[in-house]
RNA sequence: GGGUUGUUAGCUCAGUUGGUUCAGAGCAUCUGCCUUACAAGCAGAGGGUCGGCGGUUCGAAUCCGUCACAACCCACCA
């Protein structure tokens, strides 16, 4: 009679529905009167592929749009791709290197053409991934960070923060990527810590070939180095290699080891410079000798010590960090090969004091990990940071625009606080070139330039310059550079609805600000905080109104999932293994917010093997007769009230968990609902018989109840609902579980779930019973009840337990296995098949844990001051603990009483 | 070096302002079942001195102190 399969094939269902959906256009959105709820996608690498971070982070977000639309709103999840300027141009360039094509050897265009070739090849994949996924997004609004609207917005906010005065040009110590030959921000550069080694290197001081009151300066605690060759001070250094670039050498003038340099002069070993002692109260007196070399051009404190000490500045690195024509040495050789060549020099000329193994933390390339990030002094485009953290930090903090969890607020605040100026500025081609225009000038002279939107409005600004009336287009030279690629990512909550270059549109002024974001903690400086600062400044408001930070997706032992350990699961792979609803659920069961989660293919096999559950449910479900004429049994009708009330209140449950985003506690609720409740206790209650009809008023209640419950699983699996809610009922072309509508919880009749608690935990003791004593399920027994019971399930509890009836006595039968519910003793009579020693055992140690628990209860209620000083309602409490155990108590000595009768 | 968070059952985690039998859930484990929706299943069961120590309180998993361990973030010690 059941023609459908008895295990879900999600293959069969999954592309059907999303194919529907997209067709009936049920993911748009356009504004209208209802309350707008709003998401904007992290927009992954346009070129990239789905990882289990995007699983994860877009799971979430689905689901959150997915139940918003169901509750009423305009639901709108805007998406869109990010052009990863550093990160595309780094795969472009290899691959035009297998090409046996150099960068340098291409013309810009040219390369951007090869960029977008590469971009249109692999572009979009991801975003077909996220279909396989369920996402329910507004396709038609996708958007690219470099499409038309957003580089004009880009374009524009560099003119006007520059014209604002928050954008300068300046010489500054920049972290320095050598292979990708580009600037990086402060929050691009990652530490590493690093084993290697200390040297320690000699610098002989120059022209002193007698120190005259040594054993006097020896007393005053200098430690003075000395051989045949002379006297000299001792450096340590990580980095031989730069000692081309030394232009001083440092001490603490309050440092009593190194007194005796003061004012001296050193020569740097193999260079042969002769370079000053200069003191700063910089230097630490503990670290190493207490010497410093300074590097000015390749160090950030030695920069700052050049600056104040007006120091020479000698670059020896080109950009791609091999040595340049600065150095008097080793011209040409890579700086790691050279490390290691300046070692074995300044050993064979006994230069070398001695090597020290080390540990120091080293800066690598965010996008390049396996680049050190060198620090170099060049001209770059800044943004002033202040006024944005002041903009930004106050809202956050007075939970206007709310972090979830909130322990961020602090790491916010702390960045914010100390918050450095912006490095904007990339030399990289692929990404959004910035419009400053470099005017003609004589060789020495200043540089000089105009910002603007366009190159005919540059022109205009050039020509109102003194001295510059005369200039033609074909003289102005754009600046090369691009702009770092969060510089257009925050903008998207603006920029996806164009509010940069058309300010107060009504799609803006609808949408604006978002809802929720959903993202990673490790881009909260790169990504949103800089929203937000962009949010005040350009739309006087938040972004989103909340932040839901993810966790990271782990593997079970812990380890961060990455292609080198080989343990990031295949995306696609595990939709097609479990489903895609079995994938997403696997995930969010394991995803409490801000926590962590250690991904297991179980958890996907939980969330497939619930699937198969509902499916089955719903084959159960579809396979009864229904008779018109048939009456509704007494346990059907009280489970169907009951029903009825468990689902109010776990809808209310589950409306709390979203709130708090919490949402795999709120899916959770649903799991237990549907599988303990509904299957096993609901569905089993209104089961009709083998081969009987059921009656109208029951499976009219159990379909509705079975609709609503697909109603209130969709947004954690939407394929499957879809799938069976279509068969429930009659469905019209276009319509979709998508928007049917989720209600607002009502009150639940709380004594009614109570009574059914205990008429469950009377079931579970009638099995327990059978179970050990070996009763077939089919044989019925007799359940004698000594005293009272709550007469609202005695119908269900007759059925489930399997029972002939249920007998009032005042004395159970002599060979009855007894169990206790509350305080009332239950009694299942075995025909003479009682074992009185285990039935004994079992009674003297529930009565000896009611005695020991009655008197803890006692002994609280002796206690005066607590009963002058807790609140009346836990006394109270307490009272009733005490008149339930003695009660209870009262009922086991009764019962071990009638087992001595025997 | 600074900051944040965590330590509860074999595993992953709940436990809201201290107080209902508060020590919980899911998974895993054990036992018995191919019972006419589902063995990707059904029924039953076991399992934790809430990281250690000390304190506050009538009462502490919950508040305070301290120690241990772990994780993450930030920072210019060569």
């Amino acid at each position: 009679m059941n023609t459908l399969a008895t295990k879900y094939d999600p293959h069969a269902v999954e592309d059907k529905w999303y194919e529907y959906w997209e067709q009936h256009e049920l993911f748009k959105s356009v504004p209208d009167e209802r309350e707008p709820y709003t998401i904007v996608i992290p927009p992954p690498n346009v070129t990239g592929v789905l990882h289990m971070g995007h699983m994860l982070n877009n799971t979430i977000q689905d689901i959150l749009v997915r139940r918003a639309r169901m509750e009423g709103k305009n639901a709108l999840w805007v998406p869109g791709t990010d052009h990863a300027s550093i990160a595309t141009e780094a795969k472009v360039v290899k691959r035009l290197a297998e090409q046996g094509i150099k960068k340098r050897d291409l013309t810009r265009e040219e390369f951007l053409k090869h960029a977008w070739a590469w971009t249109h090849e692999h572009g979009g994949v991801i975003l077909q991934q996220l279909r396989k996924l369920g996402a329910s997004c507004d396709w038609s609004r996708t958007a690219f960070t470099m499409d038309e609207v957003r580089s004009e917005s880009v374009l524009r906010v560099f003119v006007d923060l520059y014209d604002k005065g928050y954008i300068y040009r300046g010489l500054r110590m920049v972290n320095w990527d050598p292979k990708a030959q580009t600037a990086l921000s402060n929050e691009e550069v990652i530490y590493r810590e690093e084993k290697s080694h200390l040297y320690y290197l000699k610098y002989y001081v120059e022209g002193l070939e007698r120190l005259d009151d040594e054993e006097a300066l020896r007393a005053q605690g200098n430690i003075i180095h000395h051989d045949e060759r002379g006297y000299y001070a001792v450096v340590a250094t990580t980095r031989p290699e730069t000692i081309m670039g030394d232009t001083a050498m440092c001490i603490n003038p309050k440092d009593p080891k190194n007194q005796w340099l003061h004012g001296r002069r050193v020569i740097v070993p193999l260079v042969g410079r002769v370079i000053n002692v200069i003191e700063d109260r910089y230097v630490d007196i503990e670290f190493g000798t207490g010497c410093l070399k300074v590097t000015p051009a390749h160090d950030t404190n030695d920069y700052m010590l050049g600056k104040t000490h007006n120091l020479e500045t000698i670059d020896i690195f080109n950009a791609d960090a091999t040595i340049s024509e600065q150095s008097p040495l080793y011209v040409g050789m890579d700086r790691m090969a050279c490390r290691k060549q300046i070692v074995v020099d300044l050993q064979q000329a006994g230069l070398m004091e001695k090597v020290e193994d080390y540990e120091n933390k080293v800066g690598y390339s965010e996008r390049n990990s396996d680049t050190a990030v060198e620090p170099r002094l060049c001209m770059q485009w800044f943004l002033k940071m202040k006024h944005f953290a002041e903009l930004a930090l106050p809202a956050v903090m007075n939970d206007e625009l709310k972090f979830h969890p909130a322990k961020y607020k602090s790491t916010y605040k702390v960045w914010l606080e100390g918050i450095q100026d912006w490095c904007i500025s990339r030399q990289l081609w692929w990404g959004h070139r910035i419009p400053a225009y470099f005017l003609p000038t004589r060789a020495g002279e200043e540089e000089r330039f105009v910002v603007a939107l366009t190159e005919a409005e540059a022109l205009a600004k050039a020509r109102q310059l003194p001295g510059f009336e005369q200039v033609q287009a074909s003289d102005l030279r754009r600046d090369e550079d691009a702009l770092d690629t969060w510089f257009s990512s925050w903008l998207w909550p603006i920029s996806l609805f164009n509010g940069i270059n058309d300010p107060g549109n009504a799609e803006l002024t609808y949408y604006y600000p978002t809802s929720d974001l959903v993202t990673a903690p490790d881009i909260i400086f790169f990504w949103v905080a800089r929203m937000i600062m962009a949010g005040y400044e350009y739309m006087g408001d938040m972004p989103f109104r909340n932040v839901y930070f993810t966790g990271i997706v782990r593997d079970k032992l812990g380890r961060k999932m990455s292609k080198s350990l080989g343990n990031s699961p295949d995306p696609l792979e595990l939709i097609d293994r479990f489903g895609a609803d079995g994938v997403r659920m696997g995930l969010m069961l394991a995803a409490p917010a801000g926590n962590d989660i250690l991904y297991d293919d179980a958890l996907c096999e939980q969330g497939r093997n619930f699937c198969n559950k509902i499916w089955n449910a719903f084959r159960l479900v579809k396979g009864w007769q229904v008779s018109d004429d048939a009456v509704q049994p007494a346990h059907s009708r009280v489970a169907v009230e009951w029903f009825d009330n468990v689902l109010r209140a776990t809808m209310a449950e589950v409306k709390d968990h979203f709130s708090k985003f919490r949402l795999n506690d709120a899916l959770m609720a649903l799991y237990r609902l549907f599988w303990e409740d509904f299957s096993a206790w609901y569905l089993e209650i209104v089961k009709p018989g083998y081969q009987q009809p059921i009656d109208r008023a029951t499976l009219n209640a159990t379909l509705d109840y079975f609709d609503l419950l697909l109603r209130l699983l969709h947004p954690f699996m939407p394929f499957i609902t879809e799938e069976l809610w279509q068969h429930i009922a009659e469905r019209g072309e276009g319509e979709s579980i998508m928007h049917a509508t989720i209600p607002a919880p009502q009150a639940a009749d709380a004594a009614l779930l109570a009574a059914m608690a205990q008429a469950k935990e009377v079931v579970a003791g009638v099995r327990s019973v059978r179970k050990s004593k070996n009763i077939a399920p089919r044989d019925l027994v007799t359940l004698q009840v000594v005293g009272e019971m709550n007469e609202l399930c005695h119908d269900v509890i007759v059925k489930l337990a399997g029972l002939d009836s249920i007998d009032v006595v005042d004395a159970k039968d002599a060979t009855a296995a007894s169990f206790i519910v509350g305080t009332t003793e239950f009694a299942v009579p075995l025909k003479g098949n009682v074992d009185i020693a285990a039935e004994r055992a079992k009674l003297e140690a529930d009565l000896k844990y009611a005695e020991g628990f009655l008197a803890s209860v006692e002994k609280k209620l002796a206690n005066e001051r607590f009963v002058a000083n807790a609140p009346e309602a836990v006394v109270a409490g307490e009272r009733k603990k005490q008149a339930d155990a003695q009660s209870r108590i009262a009922t086991l000595r009764a019962a071990l009483a009638a087992l001595d009768n025997q």
